[in-house]
DNA sequence: AATTCGATTGAATGGGAATTCAGATAGTAA
DNA sequence: TTACTATCTGAATTCCCATTCAATCGAATT
Protein backbone atom coordinates (compact mmCIF):
# COMPACT_ATOMS: atom_id res chain seq x y z
CA UNK A 1 0.00 0.00 0.00
CA UNK A 2 2.72 2.78 0.91
CA UNK A 3 5.19 1.49 -1.34
CA UNK A 4 2.28 1.25 -4.47
CA UNK A 5 1.34 4.62 -3.47
CA UNK A 6 5.25 6.27 -3.46
CA UNK A 7 4.79 4.85 -7.19
CA UNK A 8 1.54 6.43 -8.07
CA UNK A 9 3.29 9.30 -7.20
CA UNK A 10 5.78 9.61 -8.83
CA UNK A 11 4.05 8.37 -12.08
CA UNK A 12 2.41 10.96 -11.60
CA UNK A 13 4.88 13.60 -11.11
CA UNK A 14 6.27 12.20 -14.07
CA UNK A 15 2.98 12.71 -16.45
CA UNK A 16 2.01 16.08 -15.01
CA UNK A 17 5.11 17.68 -13.95
CA UNK A 18 4.08 18.37 -10.18
CA UNK A 19 2.60 16.37 -7.79
CA UNK A 20 0.96 17.18 -4.30
CA UNK A 21 -0.65 14.88 -1.75
CA UNK A 22 -3.86 15.74 -2.70
CA UNK A 23 -2.90 14.77 -6.88
CA UNK A 24 -2.31 11.42 -5.19
CA UNK A 25 -5.36 10.77 -3.35
CA UNK A 26 -7.53 12.04 -6.30
CA UNK A 27 -5.89 9.42 -8.20
CA UNK A 28 -6.27 6.69 -5.56
CA UNK A 29 -9.77 7.45 -5.45
CA UNK A 30 -10.13 7.15 -8.64
CA UNK A 31 -8.60 3.88 -8.91
CA UNK A 32 -10.96 2.33 -6.10
CA UNK A 33 -14.42 3.34 -7.96
CA UNK A 34 -12.72 2.11 -11.16
CA UNK A 35 -12.07 -1.46 -9.43
CA UNK A 36 -15.47 -1.56 -7.94
CA UNK A 37 -16.94 -0.78 -11.11
CA UNK A 38 -14.91 -3.37 -12.76
CA UNK A 39 -15.92 -5.87 -10.29
CA UNK A 40 -19.31 -5.38 -9.70
CA UNK A 41 -20.51 -8.01 -12.18
CA UNK A 42 -18.04 -10.82 -11.72
CA UNK A 43 -19.93 -13.99 -13.27
CA UNK A 44 -18.78 -13.77 -16.55
CA UNK A 45 -15.19 -15.62 -16.03
CA UNK A 46 -16.60 -19.02 -15.77
CA UNK A 47 -17.59 -18.87 -19.18
CA UNK A 48 -14.60 -18.07 -20.49
CA UNK A 49 -12.95 -20.43 -18.41
CA UNK A 50 -15.27 -23.41 -19.49
CA UNK A 51 -14.69 -22.27 -23.12
CA UNK A 52 -10.78 -22.40 -22.58
CA UNK A 53 -10.50 -25.73 -22.28
CA UNK A 54 -9.58 -27.85 -25.43
CA UNK A 55 -12.44 -30.62 -25.09
CA UNK A 56 -15.30 -27.86 -24.13
CA UNK A 57 -14.39 -25.58 -26.49
CA UNK A 58 -14.33 -28.53 -29.35
CA UNK A 59 -17.95 -29.36 -27.93
CA UNK A 60 -19.25 -25.83 -27.99
CA UNK A 61 -17.86 -25.36 -31.11
CA UNK A 62 -19.40 -28.19 -33.05
CA UNK A 63 -22.87 -27.52 -31.37
CA UNK A 64 -22.76 -23.78 -32.84
CA UNK A 65 -22.19 -24.77 -35.79
CA UNK A 66 -24.72 -27.23 -36.44
CA UNK A 67 -27.04 -25.14 -35.03
CA UNK A 68 -29.13 -28.68 -34.30
CA UNK A 69 -29.10 -31.11 -31.34
CA UNK A 70 -26.62 -33.60 -30.95
CA UNK A 71 -26.83 -36.78 -29.19
CA UNK A 72 -23.67 -37.59 -26.93
CA UNK A 73 -22.99 -40.64 -29.42
CA UNK A 74 -22.59 -38.64 -32.20
CA UNK A 75 -20.29 -35.83 -29.95
CA UNK A 76 -18.16 -38.34 -28.46
CA UNK A 77 -16.60 -39.64 -31.70
CA UNK A 78 -15.79 -35.91 -32.28
CA UNK A 79 -13.32 -35.27 -29.11
CA UNK A 80 -10.71 -37.39 -28.64
CA UNK A 81 -11.16 -38.18 -24.66
CA UNK A 82 -13.49 -41.06 -22.88
CA UNK A 83 -17.04 -41.10 -22.50
CA UNK A 84 -17.09 -39.89 -19.26
CA UNK A 85 -14.97 -37.34 -20.07
CA UNK A 86 -17.29 -36.01 -22.62
CA UNK A 87 -20.01 -36.17 -20.42
CA UNK A 88 -17.89 -34.21 -17.57
CA UNK A 89 -17.64 -31.66 -20.73
CA UNK A 90 -20.64 -31.17 -21.76
CA UNK A 91 -22.05 -30.89 -17.97
CA UNK A 92 -19.41 -27.95 -17.17
CA UNK A 93 -20.84 -26.59 -20.68
CA UNK A 94 -24.44 -26.87 -19.30
CA UNK A 95 -23.80 -25.37 -15.98
CA UNK A 96 -21.92 -22.32 -17.82
CA UNK A 97 -25.04 -21.78 -19.50
CA UNK A 98 -23.46 -22.19 -23.08
CA UNK A 99 -25.56 -25.57 -24.11
CA UNK A 100 -29.13 -26.70 -23.30
CA UNK A 101 -29.70 -30.66 -22.42
CA UNK A 102 -32.70 -32.33 -23.21
CA UNK A 103 -33.62 -35.88 -22.32
CA UNK A 104 -35.74 -38.56 -24.76
CA UNK A 105 -35.61 -42.30 -23.26
CA UNK A 106 -31.75 -43.49 -23.03
CA UNK A 107 -30.73 -40.74 -25.24
CA UNK A 108 -29.35 -36.73 -24.06
CA UNK A 109 -29.16 -34.37 -26.60
CA UNK A 110 -27.29 -31.26 -26.49
CA UNK A 111 -27.53 -27.82 -28.18
CA UNK A 112 -25.78 -24.34 -28.26
CA UNK A 113 -27.02 -22.05 -26.81
CA UNK A 114 -26.78 -18.05 -27.90
CA UNK A 115 -24.64 -17.33 -25.77
CA UNK A 116 -22.39 -19.93 -26.93
CA UNK A 117 -22.49 -18.91 -30.22
CA UNK A 118 -22.41 -15.32 -29.58
CA UNK A 119 -19.21 -15.61 -27.90
CA UNK A 120 -17.71 -17.79 -30.59
CA UNK A 121 -18.45 -15.19 -33.42
CA UNK A 122 -17.08 -12.30 -31.50
CA UNK A 123 -13.78 -14.04 -30.98
CA UNK A 124 -13.61 -15.31 -34.49
CA UNK A 125 -14.45 -11.60 -35.82
CA UNK A 126 -12.00 -9.67 -34.06
CA UNK A 127 -9.38 -11.82 -34.52
CA UNK A 128 -8.27 -10.18 -37.51
CA UNK A 129 -8.42 -6.53 -35.87
CA UNK A 130 -6.40 -7.92 -33.12
CA UNK A 131 -3.42 -8.37 -35.24
CA UNK A 132 -3.50 -4.89 -36.96
CA UNK A 133 -3.51 -3.52 -33.30
CA UNK A 134 -0.28 -5.30 -32.59
CA UNK A 135 1.31 -4.63 -35.66
CA UNK A 136 1.57 -0.93 -34.50
CA UNK A 137 3.45 -1.34 -31.49
CA UNK A 138 7.63 -0.31 -31.95
CA UNK A 139 8.57 -3.19 -29.26
CA UNK B 1 -15.18 -46.17 -34.62
CA UNK B 2 -16.85 -49.65 -34.81
CA UNK B 3 -18.52 -49.10 -31.57
CA UNK B 4 -19.60 -45.69 -31.74
CA UNK B 5 -21.71 -46.41 -35.51
CA UNK B 6 -23.19 -48.84 -33.51
CA UNK B 7 -24.80 -46.42 -30.96
CA UNK B 8 -25.76 -44.30 -33.88
CA UNK B 9 -27.20 -46.96 -36.00
CA UNK B 10 -29.52 -47.59 -32.95
CA UNK B 11 -30.09 -43.70 -32.59
CA UNK B 12 -31.23 -43.44 -36.08
CA UNK B 13 -33.13 -46.56 -35.65
CA UNK B 14 -34.74 -44.91 -32.62
CA UNK B 15 -35.65 -41.53 -34.80
CA UNK B 16 -36.81 -42.62 -37.97
CA UNK B 17 -38.18 -46.08 -37.03
CA UNK B 18 -36.15 -47.78 -39.85
CA UNK B 19 -32.23 -47.61 -40.38
CA UNK B 20 -30.25 -49.10 -42.95
CA UNK B 21 -26.41 -49.13 -44.18
CA UNK B 22 -26.92 -46.13 -46.14
CA UNK B 23 -28.52 -44.04 -43.15
CA UNK B 24 -25.57 -44.35 -41.27
CA UNK B 25 -23.27 -44.02 -43.73
CA UNK B 26 -25.06 -40.79 -44.57
CA UNK B 27 -25.18 -39.72 -41.25
CA UNK B 28 -22.00 -40.05 -40.93
CA UNK B 29 -20.51 -38.20 -43.43
CA UNK B 30 -22.51 -35.36 -42.19
CA UNK B 31 -21.02 -35.35 -38.95
CA UNK B 32 -17.35 -35.35 -40.22
CA UNK B 33 -18.23 -31.98 -42.44
CA UNK B 34 -19.87 -30.95 -40.00
CA UNK B 35 -16.37 -31.10 -37.76
CA UNK B 36 -14.83 -30.33 -40.90
CA UNK B 37 -16.47 -26.69 -40.37
CA UNK B 38 -16.46 -26.22 -36.96
CA UNK B 39 -12.74 -26.94 -36.28
CA UNK B 40 -11.46 -25.18 -39.84
CA UNK B 41 -10.62 -22.10 -37.48
CA UNK B 42 -9.27 -22.72 -34.17
CA UNK B 43 -7.54 -19.41 -32.93
CA UNK B 44 -10.30 -18.67 -30.75
CA UNK B 45 -9.86 -21.19 -27.80
CA UNK B 46 -6.19 -19.34 -26.38
CA UNK B 47 -8.20 -16.17 -26.07
CA UNK B 48 -11.13 -17.84 -23.62
CA UNK B 49 -8.55 -19.51 -21.67
CA UNK B 50 -6.14 -16.49 -20.78
CA UNK B 51 -10.05 -14.38 -19.74
CA UNK B 52 -10.79 -17.69 -17.72
CA UNK B 53 -7.87 -16.95 -15.55
CA UNK B 54 -8.99 -14.73 -12.20
CA UNK B 55 -5.80 -12.43 -12.60
CA UNK B 56 -5.75 -11.79 -15.96
CA UNK B 57 -10.04 -11.33 -15.95
CA UNK B 58 -9.68 -8.86 -13.20
CA UNK B 59 -6.54 -6.86 -15.34
CA UNK B 60 -8.59 -7.32 -18.48
CA UNK B 61 -12.20 -6.53 -17.19
CA UNK B 62 -9.62 -3.24 -15.43
CA UNK B 63 -8.37 -2.00 -18.47
CA UNK B 64 -11.61 -2.21 -20.54
CA UNK B 65 -13.55 -0.65 -17.87
CA UNK B 66 -10.82 2.04 -17.45
CA UNK B 67 -11.59 3.22 -21.26
CA UNK B 68 -8.11 4.57 -21.26
CA UNK B 69 -4.65 2.97 -20.86
CA UNK B 70 -3.03 2.29 -17.06
CA UNK B 71 0.34 1.90 -15.69
CA UNK B 72 1.10 -1.46 -14.16
CA UNK B 73 2.02 0.73 -10.62
CA UNK B 74 -1.32 1.33 -11.22
CA UNK B 75 -3.06 -2.11 -11.83
CA UNK B 76 -0.52 -3.72 -9.50
CA UNK B 77 -2.78 -2.86 -6.28
CA UNK B 78 -6.02 -4.28 -8.12
CA UNK B 79 -4.86 -7.83 -7.78
CA UNK B 80 -3.45 -9.97 -5.18
CA UNK B 81 -0.48 -11.50 -6.89
CA UNK B 82 3.02 -10.86 -6.98
CA UNK B 83 4.58 -8.10 -9.27
CA UNK B 84 6.09 -10.29 -11.09
CA UNK B 85 3.00 -12.28 -11.51
CA UNK B 86 0.96 -9.06 -13.08
CA UNK B 87 3.70 -8.71 -15.96
CA UNK B 88 3.49 -12.06 -16.77
CA UNK B 89 -0.46 -11.99 -16.67
CA UNK B 90 -0.13 -8.56 -18.70
CA UNK B 91 2.15 -10.31 -21.30
CA UNK B 92 -0.37 -13.41 -21.96
CA UNK B 93 -3.16 -10.70 -22.38
CA UNK B 94 -1.08 -9.11 -25.04
CA UNK B 95 -0.29 -12.40 -26.44
CA UNK B 96 -3.95 -12.98 -26.87
CA UNK B 97 -4.50 -9.55 -28.46
CA UNK B 98 -6.70 -8.77 -25.58
CA UNK B 99 -4.50 -5.95 -24.12
CA UNK B 100 -2.16 -3.37 -26.07
CA UNK B 101 1.18 -2.33 -24.57
CA UNK B 102 3.01 0.97 -24.55
CA UNK B 103 6.09 2.24 -23.07
CA UNK B 104 7.40 5.45 -22.37
CA UNK B 105 10.35 6.06 -20.16
CA UNK B 106 10.57 3.56 -17.22
CA UNK B 107 6.46 3.03 -17.16
CA UNK B 108 4.40 0.87 -19.21
CA UNK B 109 0.70 1.97 -20.07
CA UNK B 110 -1.72 -0.99 -21.11
CA UNK B 111 -5.02 -0.59 -22.78
CA UNK B 112 -7.80 -3.24 -23.43
CA UNK B 113 -8.54 -3.90 -27.17
CA UNK B 114 -11.72 -3.97 -28.34
CA UNK B 115 -11.59 -7.99 -28.25
CA UNK B 116 -11.91 -7.53 -25.12
CA UNK B 117 -14.02 -4.92 -24.43
CA UNK B 118 -16.76 -6.86 -27.47
CA UNK B 119 -16.18 -10.09 -25.54
CA UNK B 120 -16.12 -9.08 -21.85
CA UNK B 121 -20.04 -7.23 -23.17
CA UNK B 122 -21.30 -10.45 -24.59
CA UNK B 123 -20.19 -12.55 -22.10
CA UNK B 124 -22.44 -9.85 -19.71
CA UNK B 125 -25.00 -9.05 -21.68
CA UNK B 126 -26.27 -12.78 -22.18
CA UNK B 127 -25.84 -14.34 -19.13
CA UNK B 128 -29.47 -13.16 -18.27
CA UNK B 129 -30.65 -15.17 -21.14
CA UNK B 130 -28.75 -18.08 -19.98
CA UNK B 131 -30.38 -18.33 -16.82
CA UNK B 132 -33.83 -18.09 -18.80
CA UNK B 133 -32.81 -21.22 -21.23
CA UNK B 134 -31.96 -22.99 -18.60
CA UNK B 135 -35.16 -22.53 -16.45
CA UNK B 136 -37.14 -24.61 -19.01
CA UNK B 137 -35.36 -27.41 -18.70
CA UNK B 138 -37.55 -30.42 -16.80
CA UNK B 139 -34.36 -31.99 -15.07
C1' DA C 1 -36.85 -58.80 -11.92
C1' DA C 2 -33.02 -59.26 -14.52
C1' DT C 3 -30.36 -57.52 -18.18
C1' DT C 4 -28.87 -54.33 -21.43
C1' DC C 5 -28.10 -49.71 -22.90
C1' DG C 6 -26.82 -44.75 -22.89
C1' DA C 7 -25.18 -41.67 -20.00
C1' DT C 8 -23.82 -39.73 -15.54
C1' DT C 9 -21.40 -39.29 -11.13
C1' DG C 10 -17.62 -39.23 -7.66
C1' DA C 11 -12.98 -40.16 -6.20
C1' DA C 12 -8.17 -40.54 -7.33
C1' DT C 13 -4.48 -39.26 -10.15
C1' DG C 14 -1.36 -37.16 -13.48
C1' DG C 15 -0.03 -33.16 -16.08
C1' DG C 16 0.02 -28.49 -16.92
C1' DA C 17 -0.36 -23.97 -15.82
C1' DA C 18 -0.06 -19.96 -12.32
C1' DT C 19 2.76 -18.17 -8.96
C1' DT C 20 6.95 -16.99 -6.89
C1' DC C 21 11.90 -16.27 -6.51
C1' DA C 22 16.04 -14.63 -8.24
C1' DG C 23 18.24 -12.30 -11.54
C1' DA C 24 18.29 -9.51 -15.74
C1' DT C 25 17.16 -5.44 -18.62
C1' DA C 26 16.35 -0.86 -20.14
C1' DG C 27 15.66 3.61 -19.01
C1' DT C 28 16.66 7.55 -15.78
C1' DA C 29 19.20 10.29 -12.45
C1' DA C 30 23.31 11.55 -9.70
C1' DT D 1 29.86 5.38 -14.43
C1' DT D 2 27.37 4.31 -10.66
C1' DA D 3 23.16 3.72 -8.60
C1' DC D 4 18.31 3.49 -8.86
C1' DT D 5 13.86 2.74 -11.03
C1' DA D 6 10.00 0.06 -13.12
C1' DT D 7 9.31 -3.85 -15.33
C1' DC D 8 10.41 -8.18 -17.40
C1' DT D 9 12.22 -12.94 -17.91
C1' DG D 10 13.29 -17.81 -16.85
C1' DA D 11 13.47 -21.57 -13.70
C1' DA D 12 11.50 -23.93 -9.92
C1' DT D 13 7.64 -24.96 -7.25
C1' DT D 14 3.01 -25.32 -6.00
C1' DC D 15 -1.49 -26.00 -6.93
C1' DC D 16 -5.50 -26.85 -9.53
C1' DC D 17 -8.15 -29.14 -12.91
C1' DA D 18 -9.06 -32.52 -16.78
C1' DT D 19 -9.02 -37.17 -17.31
C1' DT D 20 -9.84 -41.80 -16.11
C1' DC D 21 -11.67 -45.68 -13.53
C1' DA D 22 -15.23 -47.75 -11.22
C1' DA D 23 -19.64 -47.70 -9.78
C1' DT D 24 -24.28 -46.06 -10.55
C1' DC D 25 -28.50 -44.32 -12.50
C1' DG D 26 -32.86 -44.29 -15.19
C1' DA D 27 -35.05 -46.10 -19.15
C1' DA D 28 -36.08 -49.79 -22.13
C1' DT D 29 -36.26 -54.61 -23.27
C1' DT D 30 -36.53 -59.53 -22.23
Amino acid sequence: MAESSNRIRRLLADSIGECCDEHVERRLGELDSLADNAFAEDRARPVFAVLGDETRYRLARVLATAEDELCVCELEPLVDVSESAVSHALSDLVDAGLVARRKEGNWRYYRATDLAGDLLQVADRVKRDDALQSEGEGE
